[in-house]
DNA sequence: CTGTTAGCGCGTTCAC
DNA sequence: GTGAACGCGCTAACAG
């Protein structure tokens, strides 16, 4: 049944199963001495591994991590990220993507701004797996989810909001309440007096809530009124940033700054006063969120908030690792700072 | 060993490890009729599945993918792709993963801009996981590499260039070289005779060869000069942008057009124009690639090559999946449309 | 240092 | 429509 070519004698299949068993008979060893060269090549004699060792490369075997992770040993980080178009994200994935890969680690991954349900499916089907870890975007929904989380054991980093809800596990991430508050009181101490705001939908975003919500306190502290209508949600392109630039001008002739949640919206919303002749800073000040490559190469440049994206994706990595390692006291909360990157625009 | 907390009576470990054996014994099963619930469920009787999804539901279980793929019956595509900042992969992983999640994969992903043995060590990884087949983002140059994947047996789709290389097996991707050609004919049909081409670098990175290329081949037939003092390489930022137009403005006086291989160093560049108070393209023409969001909505609007980035991610897994299932015609070769995209930069 | 034994969770015969 | 037994490739634990 399994190969009719050959004669039916029980010797050499050519297509025998590469694995540590093959490998073993072929050098004369025990399939165990073949897997600590693998994983513990000292327990192993020079001579003994070299031999194995050459086998190896010269039958191309590639050890089987499947097998691997059922016996307990698995290498494997689970993650749900919201789409990488546009938004900062993807360097938040290189970051995790490096740092697993220096560690020996491959990253499973899944896409999606979630529904509760969307999110649950994404989370299941990671599980699926038996990730030794997970790390996802934001905190999690739904009570399911979290509950499959907590379950499976494997440690959950969330990236997200440093304040607020009680994390699932431990959390990396920056105050988005802070960053938004510090950047509104930036450009009133500049002396903007009607400022608005403009974010992708908040919706189901924690992260976007706090930065909303932190400048809506910074507004109420000055005592600048908005009673919604500073605000405009759009999708997260260019052209959303240069509608609600639109937007908010016609409805406020005298609004003199916008923060756009996002450097995207703002590059939009600048390219939008060129094309009306507008100084920026002049006829209003732009304002942005996250310091991408473009930001200081932007005419005029973009004052923004930046966060090391990539630095979190990274530092969410390696949290799960020290706990993996055992470290018992490893931080439930890592909040990486901000800086406000005070350029032309605003 | 296991767990100290119960008496050593053998009943009811309150942590027995959850499994289709587990869920049967719940339900007054065999483990074989919860894996059919799972997979065939019209093999099982409607009464016999509800009991078997209830008890899933509630025990909160969900089926181990290691196992199943070690029984042949895998669900994984792992991937390489270079970095995702600024360089528009980030939408062909869009692609691809929205693709697989709709059918039920999952997309284990390796990055990095390779070196041969980077490349080796990054491929050799994601095979240990035994993916059922692999998308790779440009043709693979190490000979062992292409060893290790062919004897995997796994289906591989390069995305890629269209021409040249014989590929591993499929192959989707554009014509660099026709896109780039393409575009500078556009540009000598506008009546500019001075064309620059500026690139990210291209060594080891045959879609970046094959647009510089197709360049010099129109220039060659349009019988413009260029001794390779026409073009410069710079890293994929928009500062690079702006860098390149300066040395080559200043390299050649009488320079009227600069076509970027990328729209993020074409952006930069037109920064830099604005800063300097060069009207665009009065003074130089610009070009770039990719057609990225913000394109459409810069000031001026940028001429490009619209390619679609996240279609080639979607056809990727789809040639990959037709294959899987069994159809023996699929196409060796898709190669994609593009479009010049004729915008107020050039 | 090396070999032996047992079993991870599931799918797959092939019987009933 | 259902169940029992075996094996996938690897490795922890214990001998030798």
């Amino acid at each position: 049944m399994t190969d009719g070519s050959e004669d039916g004698a029980d010797e050499k299949k050519p297509t025998a199963r590469l694995g540590v068993r093959e490998i073993a008979k072929r050098v004369g060893v025990a399939p165990m001495t073949v897997s600590r060269v693998l994983s513990n090549p000292d327990m192993v004699s020079p001579e003994t591994r070299a031999k194995v060792l050459q086998a190896i490369e010269q039958a191309g075997f590639v050890p089987n991590r499947l097998a691997s992770s059922m016996r307990g040993n698995g290498r494997m980080i689970g993650t749900v990220v919201p789409p990488l178009i546009n938004s900062g994200i993807a360097e938040q994935v290189q970051g995790m993507s490096d740092e697993c890969h220096e560690s020996g680690y491959s990253m499973l991954l899944a896409q999606g701004e979630f529904t509760q349900e969307a999110e649950e499916k994404a989370i299941r089907t990671l599980l699926g797996w038996r990730p030794v870890g997970m790390i996802l975007q934001s905190f999690v929904q739904s009570e399911t989810a979290r509950a499959l989380l907590t379950s499976s054991g494997a440690p959950v980093v969330e990236i997200s909001e440093i304040k607020g809800r009680k994390p699932l596990d431990m959390v990396v991430g920056v105050s988005n309440f802070e960053t938004a508050y510090a950047m509104t009181m930036h450009l009133a101490a500049k002396g903007y007096k009607r400022i608005g705001f403009v974010s992708t939908p908040v919706h189901g975003n924690d992260r976007l809530q706090q930065r909303r919500t932190g400048y809506n306190a910074a507004l109420a502290e000055l005592g600048f009124k908005n009673r919604g209508d500073m605000e405009v949600e759009v999708p997260i392109t260019a052209q959303g940033g240069a509608e609600a630039l639109v937007t908010l001008t016609s409805r406020h002739k005298d609004i003199d700054a916008i923060f756009f949640s996002s450097d995207t919206l703002a590059v939009g919303a600048v390219q939008e006063c060129h094309r009306r002749g507008w100084a920026v800073p002049g006829r209003i000040a732009i304002a942005g969120y996250g310091d991408i490559d473009l930001a200081a190469q932007l005419f005029p440049p973009l004052t923004t908030v930046k966060v090391n994206r990539y630095e979190m994706g990274r530092r969410a990595v390696r949290q799960l690792l020290a706990r993996l390692g055992g470290d018992t006291k490893v931080p439930t909360i890592t909040s990486l700072g901000f800086e406000i990157v005070d350029r032309d625009s605003a």
